[in-house]
DNA sequence: CGCCCTCAGTACGATATCGGACGAACGCCT
DNA sequence: AGGCGTTCGTCCGATATCGTACTGAGGGCG
């Protein structure tokens, strides 16, 4: 691991830990690749490890005993998984994995267990992150009970325009339809629409965000509630 | 507050807390009367107390900016609010009241946030219940994503069955509607399916648990993810 | 007893989305 | 270059749900 500096890490959990509790870390971060479809968390399963990201973003899904899916949260280097280790719950029902491909650090769920015992402030930092989680899991609940699809669309690509470096997406409309728990045309749809009044650009696997001001004003109040509650509790997403 | 006795309080939370801790938390416990409507948290603004239902059931909100709602919770004596107390948040974005009257605790939010600084395991157990909420509220989700209304409300009927003494639970369609943000003539057509198929009996006002079982049965998947993580993390619902 | 307000039931056309299937385009691999 | 799997665009009828409005039943209160 040679030198990992706390200052200048991107993940932001890991750049606001206090220094004292960053430096008790250090030698058990892992710099990892965190490939598209990687697995950072089974469902039902005790996670090995909490990941923080540095690039890329994740999803977490939940699923159906009938195997009915539908994403309740995205995180990229805002966040880190599972908030299950930081609620002393062990392990959660949700599956969650890399959808845009990037890197990170991660540490054993041991030490992050024992440290948040241990270490009032980290606790207290990842707590407050716990909650700006729940909040986005609140909101996509409202958004998939009273949004139209294309708007739905509009809200979840701001979340990914956030979380990357520059304007293009890549995915396909099949991984989309299963974010937003529609069928697979219909995402075809509603990206035309997007499309059709300039917003993005879009082709073969890659979604190009090109009027971000305007998609906001299209996502209207799908958007915002996380993001305001991520920076009020934790900090700036960015 | 004459004799608030641990080992016969009825919320769950009150009664799994370390008995050195409710002796902390005792002198400072408030019965009261918690009656239908009542908002025990508003949006956006820090709460004064943290309440614990013993009888009744309390419903979270989320509103957007719009002013659609969605509920995204529901609890009674196997909870308390706001979690936000919990998560070093003070305030969250939700509204929180009361939907079938009962009566509580009390106990002032100040006093419940120093206790989990220094309570780890005070801090512990609501943290847990913090994540069960957690995934209640991405089951909802999941639940308005994928499922029919019909099956939505049987969900909805199971989990307020949990948390009542009876079968009856008073409420009406328009109430029942914002719930489950669809119309309310959606709601009364739905409840015709159930009440058809004998699962409930429905009047004015009242709903009445016919066959349980049935409806467990017809809500399928909808049902069960929270009442697990519940009983795990924290214990027996009941 | 009768008024009135709340609540429930019903009807209508409109529409968003579904379920499923098919063919076209792209691009990787041999 | 040709083949083939993946991804995307489109179409069909079916249907769940919507938005709105109107009517009727229940029940509290003067």
């Amino acid at each position: 691991m040679a030198e990992v500096r706390q200052d200048t890490v991107r993940n932001n959990l890991l750049r606001l830990m206090p220094a004292n509790v960053f430096e008790q870390i250090r030698p058990h971060l892992e710099h990892v690749p965190l490939s598209r479809g990687f697995e950072m968390s089974a469902p039902l399963q005790q996670p090995a490890h909490a990941y923080f990201p540095e690039v890329g973003i994740a999803s977490i899904v939940a699923e159906s005993a009938e195997g009915q899916k539908a994403e309740i949260g995205i995180f990229g280097r805002d966040g880190m998984t599972p908030t299950a280790l930081v609620l002393d719950a062990k392990k959660d029902p949700y599956s969650t994995f890399m959808q845009v491909e990037g890197y990170g650090y991660r540490m054993p769920a041991s030490l992050l267990t024992e440290l948040i015992q241990r270490e009032r402030e980290l606790q207290n930092l990842l707590n407050r992150y716990a909650q700006a989680m729940a909040v986005q899991s609140a909101y996509t609940s409202l958004s998939n009970a009273v949004h139209h699809i294309d708007v739905r669309l509009a809200r979840w690509i701001l979340m990914c325009h956030d979380r990357t470096d520059g304007d293009e997406i890549s995915l396909t409309h099949e991984f989309l339809s299963i974010m937003l728990a529609v069928r697979r045309p219909s995402v075809t749809t509603a990206l035309h629409v997007l499309e059709g009044r300039k917003f993005i650009y879009s082709e073969r696997g890659v979604i190009i965000v090109r009027d971000r001001a305007a998609l906001e004003e299209f996502a209207r109040d799908a958007y915002g509630k996380y993001e305001q509650e991520y920076e009020r509790l934790i900090g700036p997403i960015g």
